[in-house]
DNA sequence: TTGCAATTGAGAATCAGTCTCAATTTTTTA
DNA sequence: TAAAAAATTGAGACTGATTCTCAATTGCAA
């Protein structure tokens, strides 16, 4: 697997200047929410981090992922009725999605466009935005074709 | 209160589509779900149906506002920490949300462009969009000064 | 009215996520 | 370096939202 220095120097100087350490169960969890190429949930993680042979535990696992959320490397991408699912962001694309209501396909797509308006829509209500979350929910093209 | 003649009509007519019954605990909670000006949640609606003294029970609370869902009344605005957060959409225009990540506050905004642009993103994938949630988090007006 | 299917409500069950706390590890202090 | 202080860990208890179960009730069609 790829050493992802920048992420672990991020995410340790996070932790440091907050008075809080780098431990190896931490830098275990990092590396395998790096190692997710898309979108993943807590448990698959955890359950990922136990195969490896590695000591975890679900309480380390999700105060580790609230903690990646804070310092930006990875986003809360939608809660589902499964819960919460993720993506690492850092060194990606900001990106919004497309969610298939028949198949749970999700299609990510970019657009500056849809950015410099949403920028204008926060400056006429003197919102100050930080971040944001746009879903579409509907029909991916194969499902269009089953339903026909 | 104002009677909802129109809601009650398309919920029974949905109800009677799919062989269910239009009774009259769905009903008291299509009511109150109607009297809400804003967005609500299912415990609070299940309190405030308590308080008028109608029976009722959180099973039926949460099964119906499910069906209200699925014939179009109202609309799942978000998934928070503290669970679901609703409003009723019939008859009202739609518009999208910007929430504030430091008093929760919720301001609802409308744009043409947003929408436009959504529809053209959508051809653009070949996904057929059925409805979507712009969710801006940042900070209101009022907390930006606080912060200063 | 009879009978079947849908509905209801109370509480049990589920499930994601958080909390507790004793044991452990790391850092700081003396 | 030893001892004290602070942060972290993991197991499992706990929480809170939501769904499920099931016996009792209700509505509707014949």
């Amino acid at each position: 697997m790829v050493e992802r220095v920048r992420e672990k120097k991020i995410f340790s100087k996070f932790l440091k200047d907050r008075g809080q350490r780098f431990t190896k169960e931490r830098a275990a969890i990092l590396q395998k929410t790096l190692s997710y190429r898309g979108h993943f949930d807590p448990e698959s993680l955890y359950l990922k981090i136990k195969e490896t042979g590695l000591k975890t535990s679900r309480a380390s696992v999700y105060r580790t992922l609230n903690l990646l959320c804070e310092c930006g490397l990875i986003e809360r991408v939608t809660k589902t009725e499964h819960g919460t699912i993720y993506e690492h962001t850092f060194g990606h694309e900001h990106h919004d999605h497309m969610l298939c209501i028949a198949c749970g396909n999700i299609i990510e797509f970019y657009s500056e466009d849809l950015e410099r308006l949403q920028e204008g829509l926060c400056k006429r209500q003197g919102f100050l935005g930080v971040s944001h979350t746009l879903e579409i929910r509907g029909y991916c093209k194969r499902c269009q074709k089953k339903r026909r």
